[in-house]
DNA sequence: CCGGTCAACTTGGAAC
DNA sequence: GTTCCAAGTTGACCGG
């Protein structure tokens, strides 16, 4: 851009980013050692999102009731799952004890005879309960321990894995939408500068065609010409104009419309 | 039929 | 090596 002109002048624009830094998760988990990363990327400008921020004050009752401590369907590491389907996920699922499967009929609604091929991948479909506890867990805790997924998992007749899946996917999903409102607000920053600079740009040609108009003024330093922030305008421009055009300052100017509320976001 | 949603999956990386 | 997670993908399901 032309800032370059601007300093000719004597006057100097500063941007500036607020930096605000995400409410990070104090889950007991093992997530609370990477940072947040939702506003990570380039601009640390904050947001008080719905995600991470509002979560776990206190915790679940997960807990109850998980007194057993072997985790009975701990799979393998999901690298060494069994790897699909050709015969993969449903063989998992017959692993598993028969009290645990009719359970897991029941609440999958998946059919018994689901294995009516090498590649079924039947749908399953939380029912309202099921996903409101998920939420509501979700909401304490946006990761879960082996404990409270075993004890989630007892109370939502689901397996750990589902349950695991769907923490992983809502934190996926939280992650897009925060993304998406982060983007909002980028936009409308962006638009909002824009306008600013034009404003700005515009101030200077006409400060550039005073300049010509009064010789006189070009004795000044031109370090020392400012502009009021508040007002947006420089002296002698305007309904101003009967007052002298300029006013001396210690130090230029500086203007951050991130920090100036008016100004930019 | 098509696009959106979402459970389930794979892959890769980090931490231990 | 194991475990966990994020990111990306797949495929079933559903509503318009």
């Amino acid at each position: 851009m032309g800032f370059d002109d601007v300093c000719n002048t004597g006057l100097v624009l500063g941007l500036g980013l607020t930096a605000a830094t995400a409410a990070q998760e104090s889950s007991t988990s093992k997530a609370a050692k990477k940072p947040c990363s939702n506003f990570e990327p380039s601009l640390t400008l904050g947001l008080s999102g719905e995600s991470y921020q509002q979560i776990f004050p206190k915790k679940i009752d997960v807990n109850k009731g998980c007194d057993e401590s072997v985790d009975l369907y701990r799979q393998a590491s999901p690298h060494s799952a069994v790897s699909s389907f050709s015969s993969g996920r449903i063989k998992r699922e017959r692993d598993l004890s028969s009290e645990e499967v009719e359970v897991e009929r029941v609440s999958s609604r998946v059919s018994d005879e689901d294995e009516d091929g090498p590649n079924a991948r039947k749908k399953l479909r939380l029912t309202k309960e099921q996903s409101a506890l998920l939420e509501e867990s979700f909401k304490q805790h946006s990761t879960l321990n082996p404990k409270q997924k075993q004890a989630l998992a007892r109370q939502l007749n689901l397996r750990p894995r589902q349950v695991e899946v769907w923490f992983q996917n809502r934190r996926a999903r939280t992650k897009l939408k925060q993304t998406e409102v982060d983007c909002e607000f980028l936009k409308k920053c962006c638009e909002t500068l824009t306008d600013e600079n034009r404003r700005l740009q515009k101030e200077l040609q006409e400060l550039k065609a005073l300049k010509l108009a009064q010789p006189l003024y070009m004795h000044m330093p031109a370090a020392t010409l400012t502009m009021c922030p508040s007002c947006e305008r420089i002296g002698g421009v305007g309904e101003n104009a009967s007052k002298s055009p300029f006013s001396m300052a210690p130090k230029p100017h500086f203007y951050n419309p991130f920090t100036n509320p008016s100004a930019a976001c």
